[in-house]
DNA sequence: ACAATTACGCACCTTTTGGTGCCTATGAGT
DNA sequence: ACTCATAGGCACCAAAAGGTGCGTAATTGT
């Protein structure tokens, strides 16, 4: 327990992980990282999620001290979400891989190009 | 399609996105940043991992140009697996991922358990 | 008076993910 | 002669992820 290691799958630093190597936690930290935003705007900023998935990356975020939310107690409600220091600095580390996936995208889909067309030549 | 962009659902960007925040992928691509990795050695390294997913994900980082598959066509059977550039730009960016886990972890486990006692305290 | 808005919760259903056990082939060790 | 190790494939099954539609409470706009 002294030394975190991420191979080691009782360590909690694997738990850690999961949570964050999360398709949808992997949009909305970085979303975040420009400043608080509201549930509604996170939902027209990411494309492809759903309510549902949003509100419950958000509470799992903010359960793991990553994300901070904020009920102004209003009606009709309206609540903002930012990020603490702790998601703030992984975000960092999000927002690379994001970049990463944007650059290297189109590498990739070459690379798939290449690999079915080989398996369907033949030897 | 000019600026890739992974809010954009629909973009390919979004699949890249995908296939890097895999739990598997996050620690099989880092494991191989040390170098040249059979099989059975991958298995030994990364705990929980099953041959199936192993397998699975290696055939699909294959695809996608990240990893080189080197099979030595000998029996009993000798494969050998190893970083593209594609995949050695990428594990730089995975590595830190992994890294801020095993730093944080604590943080995480804190966050949670201050949380969870909130939640059973009452109003 | 009536509809729309906001940020969800809940239930139901489908899809995906992942685990397990069983199978292959051959050469090396006993 | 027999077993082990290697790198998987394949089929079956359990579990988890995720989508959709419905309800909610009060206030603002028409």
């Amino acid at each position: 327990m002294a030394e975190p290691n991420v191979y080691d799958s009782t360590c909690s630093a694997r738990d850690a992980l999961e949570l964050i190597a999360s398709k949808w936690a992997m949009l909305i930290l970085p979303a975040l990282s420009a400043g608080p935003m509201r549930n509604s705007a996170l939902l027209r900023k990411i494309g492809g999620i759903s309510q549902k998935m949003l509100t419950q990356t958000l509470k799992d975020l903010e359960r793991n001290g990553l994300v901070i939310r904020h009920d102004m107690q209003t009606v009709p409600p309206h609540v903002e979400y930012r990020l603490s220091a702790l998601g703030n600095s992984l975000s960092e580390a999000l927002i690379a891989l994001d970049r990463w996936a944007e650059r290297h995208s189109g590498d990739l889909d070459a690379a798939r190009e290449r690999f079915d067309a080989g398996r369907t030549e033949g030897v």
